[in-house]
DNA sequence: GTCTATAAGGGGATAGAC
DNA sequence: GTCTATCCCCTTATAGAC
């Protein structure tokens, strides 16, 4: 693994952690196991590695979605599988993404217009169309957003649930496992 | 309006807005027609300053559920209904309430639990009993996270879906409007 | 209670040796 | 490519006058 590696390594670890504001430069070069110089030799200043490591972050929670959504062979159901599942499994290993990237881009609007408007183009037109063909009156955004709402929300808002009491952590992986295929029925159940 | 009152609305916005670490005192003086010297004559502190909005926060997101939820004279229709309308109106005048807590919950874990105990430990026994009398399977958890997600998610995840063009941001009060009636509909459906 | 001025320290960035 | 030492600005907090 080159100093370069590790470095982007660890800066993912603790910008997704603690956020861009309250990360030390300082404290991602120790993590690294190196210096501060280092990190700006490679990566020009924080903000730059800050935007590599959350482009990063941003490409696999779209990645998740994106081709299943635009595939027009795969069924409406088989889409809703597949999405709920690869949700699951990608946020299990990667608990605090979601909330990351969505706080990231609540202070900071304007950095990933690009990438997000172009997984919507593509995959909204072949929802509608399949959506359109079977005669179902929902809308493909309503569609989109209860299936990310159902299986991204536990993640999310995990601190509240967990502290709450409502799952205690240990039985986290658990809960979100079995509530996956519930989600799939009820999301059936209400559109299809 | 007392100078200690302008320095708390003040520092909401600015502490909502850009999270605890990339709020500058300063900015906080300023935005309430004083000095920094007063912000601290009055809250001690920065963080106590902090603790101060954040808890304020909790309570009122917590406070659109909690009474709803364990009083056992509204039915599990009425309850639906009730946190839905409640949370997208409170969030419609609070955008960015969900995600600025869930965030600071993510970061500082320990702050909340009892408070957030408190709601679970008085609401859950009274939903789990109204289920059981009307021989419905689903759990009290899963009602209770499927409501928060439906409702919750599309303003957590507001910048993602505004700037992914599937909402445009001049119609999104619009959007989670309609779509406030659909989703009592569908929880309905899908657990009564 | 309110303000100005300043102390004290933190943190991003870089110079320059190796 | 890597490291140590250091610069320098920015930010919180407080002293002390009014």
């Amino acid at each position: 693994m080159t100093t370069e590696q590790k470095i982007l390594k660890a800066a993912d670890k603790i910008f997704t952690q603690k956020g861009y504001a309250a990360t030390r430069t300082r404290d991602i070069a120790e993590e690294a196991g190196t210096n501060l110089a280092l990190l700006n030799y490679y990566f020009g200043s924080k903000e730059k590695l800050f935007k590599n490591v959350v482009q990063g972050k941003l490409k696999m929670l779209l990645g998740a979605m994106g081709p299943a959504l635009s595939d027009g062979q795969i069924s409406l159901e088989e889409k809703i599988s597949l999405i709920t599942e690869n949700y699951t499994s990608l946020l299990l290993e990667n608990e605090e993404l979601p909330i990351f990237i969505l706080n990231e881009l609540t202070v900071n609007r304007e950095l990933f217009a690009k990438i997000t408007q172009n997984t919507r183009q593509i995959a909204q037109p072949v929802i509608e169309k399949q959506l359109k063909e079977r005669g179902i009156e929902i809308s493909a955004t309503d569609l989109i957003i209860n299936v990310l709402s159902m299986t991204l929300f536990p993640f999310v808002a995990k601190p509240l649930i967990t502290s709450s009491g409502l799952v205690k952590e240990e039985e986290f992986v658990e809960f979100v496992t079995e509530r996956k295929k519930k989600i799939i029925e009820w999301i059936i159940k209400i559109t299809l």
